[in-house]
RNA sequence: GCCCACGUGGCGGAAUUGGCAGACGCGCUAGAUUCAGGUUCUAGUGAGUAACAUCGUACAGGUUCAAGUCCUGUCGUGGGCACCA
């Protein structure tokens, strides 16, 4: 294909542009901004500023990439491309962004070439990451890349291990529900106060002392108490790889690489509580903005199910012997007909009866020899063997016989189960092979359905035991009812599982970071581990010639004795931590990449996460004290929401005072000094009925709580913005507080009434995301419907002001990351908040996932299938602006979308129209033959005989031009606001289309499309900007700035409104005609001239008409008989 | 098996609260420019018809003046979980 514009020299010669200027620099508090960097001029600060000075910021993250030996693939630029539009966009808007990229260099196929070769695995790693960064600085992408971190670098994982000290030495407080420094934990009694009224043993002697004997457990209860602990856990054992895999390195039984068997083994392993924190993973999902299928694999992955613990008596065999089940079905207790306990039960062999005894422990034998594959695989078919023991049935009294079977895990719940075959379909399978009695418990809703395996809620029937009796019972009732009997009973309680596991921390490879940790020995001889001191890190790695796995299933690590050894007896711990570590913090780090004192500074945490900043501070007005209004509150809500009572009753609970109503007027335009703020019944009886429910989740808000209205008074004190927001039906203005509180936003509007006093009219609040003022105009509530768009006018939503968000305001990467990195990463984040290092619960507030690029044939990309697509080869031919361009248009950006390299090819084209759109022709083609035989060094230069055309000229626009400008521009801010790249592409080359058909061509037109297309294709645009800039000179400094740094161009809503409008008419639902009208043409002048047209005549003549609908500004149509 | 998402031209995909289906791009057809190819420009492009009519958003129903959009059922595709009691 003809070179459309000679990209070729416009990427480079902005690249190196960006690069020599730091033009991407995004700056901290307190950080030095030189007054002659483009940040400067566009907020016109410079030298040191506090965070308030700083405009408000922005924070754009993308998942960081395992930089590979293979390069960058097509997959990368797609997620990159659209955080790096977002990025300039959110910088023109004034926003300080924070952009930036690092590189997740720990991993196996480094180590895995340095076994092979005795690579070290850093010179590996160092020339993998310059290639990616090469790739991806092609790419014209705007990070700033003095934040660029590698968690392979001591510098970075000195941090690491520090975070791992913080989670060794903490615990979690069941009573805070959140972690605590360890020396919080107190001990129980037994342990308590007599370690020091014991004199040391006084013949200094080796053997344990009392003194000695209380602090060994002491230490042993600490330990089992810390988030970061040690267990003897079954890990997948790699024989020939020589380590330890992780779940996910494991596919069907073998190793990703290479495809090795893999073994279950137990081994001694770190262990991260990630249990602890299940509820709390699990219920903030609810306030941040992720995708519903995304929040979903968490929930299943924390796997939350609700159920009773039930005490079975064994008989005989073991007197004292009770074993526990976990069901979520305690309404079916009646029909448990055996228990089933797994093979690796601590009570298998307490309740086995003798003559039973060989027949267990071969089962046992056998399931044991299963792999996981073959447990799953072969799970159609169950089996298992009698104990030859029974239990007894709590509710009815009768005898249960006690199987063991491999269908029930030792590890989740209690290890147990009750079978109740009628109801549950595993329990059914396996009563139906081993003959065991099948009693109906629950009757169907149906009594077409067969109660056999019939799993769904139901009545209970058949269930009337001795002391207690839950038959006629809906399914939750009688689930309630017999618990709380089990409860009083003391044979049962109300309990939570989840299927979340701890975390298996340590891994024996040579390439992670070492855990700071030793081993040393107690007076009798036995092994304890100990942190190093915060002083000793970071802990390097020793250096190392072979990498294999050191003899006995050692790891790498032990093979350095020097390393291992300390002087003072003490051993290293030899395990590395898992690739995971490095990406679980590094959001963080990039806040204050270069800091040697801390993780991350105070105040640099602060600004970027945004938790405690608001962009302008709302003077309070006084009012009822706490106590007052929760008193009167609390007769309130019970009035308006249980007696329904008709006499109006409120609570008047402040009075706007002069500071505040300086702000308002500033906000809303009205004068409101001196009104009384009340909350009325009928206003908390409306909120608690219309947004209290769970249907609100379907229009994307959050149900508002008894709790949420008791903030009212709080909400519109400390609101983050305020406004006004139009009319309500009765015609009455309407003021909208906006708060955002632990990652939810609230809305909260007050109506204004005559002219002393505001009521409350509604709450609604949903997940904080990164652009809730402009969602908050267009939301979905009933109020926003009723009230008539008229209202809002151009003035209030142009007056919108960014509300900043806590957290990481948007974060892009692959749905491989789904569940573990962002499982993870969430959890560390809590600990850290927990302890006071951070100042948000959750990291990431909005998350998006890139959708897979398939392969031009449709499949997924490999090498084996030869349709890998390079994107240098792809860059090489087209440019990086028409790769990012492509990359955006194929599709939105979620969804999984095959490559085409003939559609990179369209775009290519379209940007060589826009270049044809500004550059005079004569001058290209001077250019291209200078180009020809000049010397390759000075080619860039020649950029310079490129000439803009004669048609562009500094005259005003018309109408239509700027009509068609402004289009352009409302579509592209609105579409990138929901992330949609690829209308907002094709709104500029609608734009373009007509814009080329100009015959003069207003440089202020031009000059604003630049801005817009400035993110997308950031090299042209730039070129173009600057030739603009030096042909057709301005005073306007704004002008002058670097493109980067312009202004966003507002939309003026006033342009778009056209005075004549094509209106279809319909017939019966049927376009009969469409009529060219005016815009503010009444219904009855629209009717008459609809049933004027021939064409509907034709349709309607000889024809009763029944009736017309007519709807102003679009469709007429006309039902005849 | 369970859970979730999604089905629109030859292809990728557009379509505010239900209101002109197919924006934009690819591909294709014809023409202009060109020795020629490529490039660029112009026109056309859901099916159907000479032109209308008519039919068209996986399928079958329903609600409505009006359905790609809402409801019910069926089929299909993709993703996740998988003996979690």
């Amino acid at each position: 294909m003809r070179r459309q514009y000679p990209f070729h020299l416009i990427e480079p010669k902005w690249q190196q542009f960006w690069e020599k200027q730091q033009s991407f620099r995004a700056f901290n508090p307190g950080e030095e901004i030189p007054a002659d960097h483009p940040f400067a001029h566009r907020h016109k600060i410079s030298g040191k500023v506090t965070a308030t000075q700083l405009p408000p910021k922005f924070y754009i993250l993308d998942m960081f990439p395992y930089p590979s030996g293979a390069g960058l693939h097509v997959g990368h630029p797609e997620g990159y491309t659209a955080t790096d539009i977002l990025s300039r966009y959110r910088r023109a808007q004034g926003f300080n962004v924070l952009h930036p990229m690092g590189w997740d260099a720990f991993g196996l196929p480094a180590e895995q070439y340095a076994i092979k070769t005795g690579q070290h695995p850093r010179k590996t790693t160092e020339e993998n990451i310059a290639n990616f960064k090469r790739q991806i600085k092609s790419l014209g992408f705007s990070y700033d890349w003095s934040r660029e971190v590698d968690t392979t670098d001591p510098k970075y994982f000195k941090w690491t291990q520090w975070i791992f000290l913080k989670l060794y030495n903490s615990w979690f407080n069941p009573e805070t529900n959140k972690a605590e420094p360890i020396e919080t934990l107190e001990y129980p009694t037994e342990l308590v106060g007599r370690a020091s009224s014991r004199a040391d043993s006084k013949d200094g002697s080796s053997v344990a002392s009392p003194r000695q004997d209380i602090e060994d457990k002491r230490r042993i209860y600490r330990h089992s108490r810390r988030l970061a602990y040690i267990a003897e856990a079954p890990v997948n054992w790699c024989e020939e790889l020589g380590t330890v895999l992780a779940n996910e390195e494991v596919i069907d039984g073998k190793s990703e690489v290479g495809g090795f068997p893999v073994v279950r083994k137990p081994m001694r392993q770190w262990m991260l509580r990630i249990t602890a924190y299940a509820e709390r993973l699990l219920n903030d999902l609810d306030g941040i903005d992720w995708s519903h299928s995304l929040k979903e694999m968490q929930r299943n992955w924390i796997g939350r199910s609700e159920g009773a613990i039930v005490e079975f008596e064994v008989e005989h065999s073991c007197q004292d012997c009770i074993i526990e089940v976990f069901t979520t079905r305690p309404d079916t207790l009646f029909g448990a007909t055996y228990l089933v306990i797994a093979p690796d039960h601590w009570a298998v062999d307490a309740v086995t009866f003798n003559e039973q005894r060989p027949a267990v422990e071969a089962y046992q034998a056998f399931a044991a020899g299963k792999s996981d594959l073959e447990r799953t695989e072969l799970s159609k078919e169950k089996t298992g063997v009698f104990t030859g023991a029974y239990a007894i049935n709590p509710v009815s009294g009768k005898r249960v016989p006690i199987w063991i079977a491999d269908y029930v895990l030792a590890s989740y719940g209690t290890g147990a189960i009750m079978a109740v075959p009628a109801h549950d379909t595993r329990d059914f399978e396996f009563a139906k092979k081993f003959n065991l009695p099948i009693v109906q418990v629950v009757q169907p809703p149906d009594s077409k359905i067969d109660w056999q395996g019939f799993t769904d809620d139901g009545t209970s029937v058949n269930s009337t035991g001795p002391e207690i009796s839950i038959a006629g019972l809906p399914t939750p009732e009688a689930k309630k009812k017999i618990t709380d009997w089990l409860e009083s009973k003391g044979l049962g309680k109300k309990t939570i599982n989840y299927k979340l596991r701890d975390w298996l921390f340590s891994r024996q490879r040579y390439w992670g970071e070492p855990f700071p940790i030793i081993w040393k020995r107690n007076a009798n001889g036995n092994l304890f581990h100990e942190a190093l001191p915060e002083s000793a890190l970071p802990l390097m790695p020793p250096e190392l010639t072979d990498y294999k796995p050191a003899p006995g299933g050692e790891p790498p690590l032990a093979r350095a004795k020097d390393w291992v050894n300390l002087p003072d007896g003490s051993i290293r711990e030899t395990n590395t931590m898992p690739q995971w570590a490095g990406s679980c913090w590094y959001y963080l780090r990039y806040l204050d990449a270069q800091n040697p004192q801390s993780f991350v500074g105070n105040e640099a945490e602060n600004y970027w996460l945004g938790a405690r900043s608001s962009t302008q501070a709302k003077p309070a007005s006084p009012g009822l004290s706490k106590a007052e209004w929760q008193q009167k509150f609390d007769e309130l809500y019970e009035y308006a929401t249980r007696n329904l009572g008709n006499e109006k009753r409120f609570i008047h609970f402040n009075t706007v005072s002069e500071e505040e109503a300086a702000f308002l007027e500033t906000k809303t335009g009205f004068k409101l000094t001196g009104f009384r703020r009340m909350v009325d019944h009928y206003a908390l009886r409306h909120i608690d009925v219309e947004h209290g429910g769970e249907s609100e989740r379907n229009r994307g808000l959050l149900p508002v709580t008894r709790d949420d209205l008791a903030m009212i008074p709080e909400i519109i004190a400390t609101a983050d913005d305020v406004r006004y927001s139009g009319k309500n039906r009765h015609g009455l203005d309407v003021i909208l507080y906006i708060k955002r509180l632990n990652g939810t936003v609230f809305y909260f509007e007050e109506i204004r009434r005559a002219n002393d006093l505001l009521a409350a009219n509604t709450l609604y609040k949903k997940p904080a995301t990164g652009s809730d003022a402009t969602e908050a105009a267009s939301s979905d509530t009933s109020e926003t419907h009723r009230r008539t768009k008229e209202n809002i006018t151009s003035e209030t939503l142009k007056n919108k002001t960014a509300v900043t968000t806590p957290g990481v305001d948007l974060y892009v990467g692959g749905t491989e990351h789904a569940v573990l990195h962002l499982l993870y990463a969430r959890f560390w984040h809590k600990v850290l908040f927990d302890l006071g290092y951070v100042s948000t619960p959750e990291p990431f507030f909005k998350l998006v996932n890139q959708g897979l690029i398939l392969g031009e044939d449709g499949q997924k990309m490999s090498k084996s299938r030869g349709n890998v697509v390079n994107p240098d080869d792809v860059m090489g031919e087209y440019g990086a602006d028409a790769f990012r361009l492509y990359e955006m248009f194929m599709g939105p950006l979620e969804m999984v979308k095959p490559w085409n390299t003939n559609g990179v090819a369209g775009v290519y084209k379209f940007l060589g129209r826009v270049w044809r759109l500004f550059v005079d022709e004569k001058s290209e083609t001077e250019f291209e033959q200078a180009e020809a035989t000049a010397e390759m060094q000075r080619r860039g230069e020649l950029l310079e005989k490129i000439h803009l055309s004669a048609a562009i000229k500094g005259i005003p626009a018309s109408p239509s031009q700027l009509k068609t400008l402004h289009t352009c521009i409302k579509k592209v801010t609105e579409d990138l606001d929901g992330l949609r790249f690829n209308t907002a592409i094709s709104a500029m080359m609608v734009f373009v289309n007509d814009a080329i058909a100009w015959e003069t061509k207003p440089v202020s037109v031009l000059r604003d499309f630049l801005i817009l297309l400035q993110p997308f294709a950031p090299h042209l645009a730039e070129e173009l900007w600057e030739k603009l800039n030096i042909e057709h000179p301005t005073s306007n400094t704004e002008h002058r700035i670097d493109l980067a740094y312009a202004s966003w161009p507002n939309f003026d809503a006033a342009l778009l409104i056209e005075n004549e409008i094509e209106i279809p008419i319909q017939v019966n639902g049927k376009l009969r005609d469409k009529l060219v009208i005016l815009t503010n043409a009444s219904q009855d002048e629209l009717q008459a001239a609809a049933l004027a047209s021939e064409k509907v005549k034709s349709f309607v003549d000889g024809k009763e008409i029944k009736k017309i609908i007519v709807i102003p500004k679009k469709l007429v149509n006309i039902v005849v008989g």
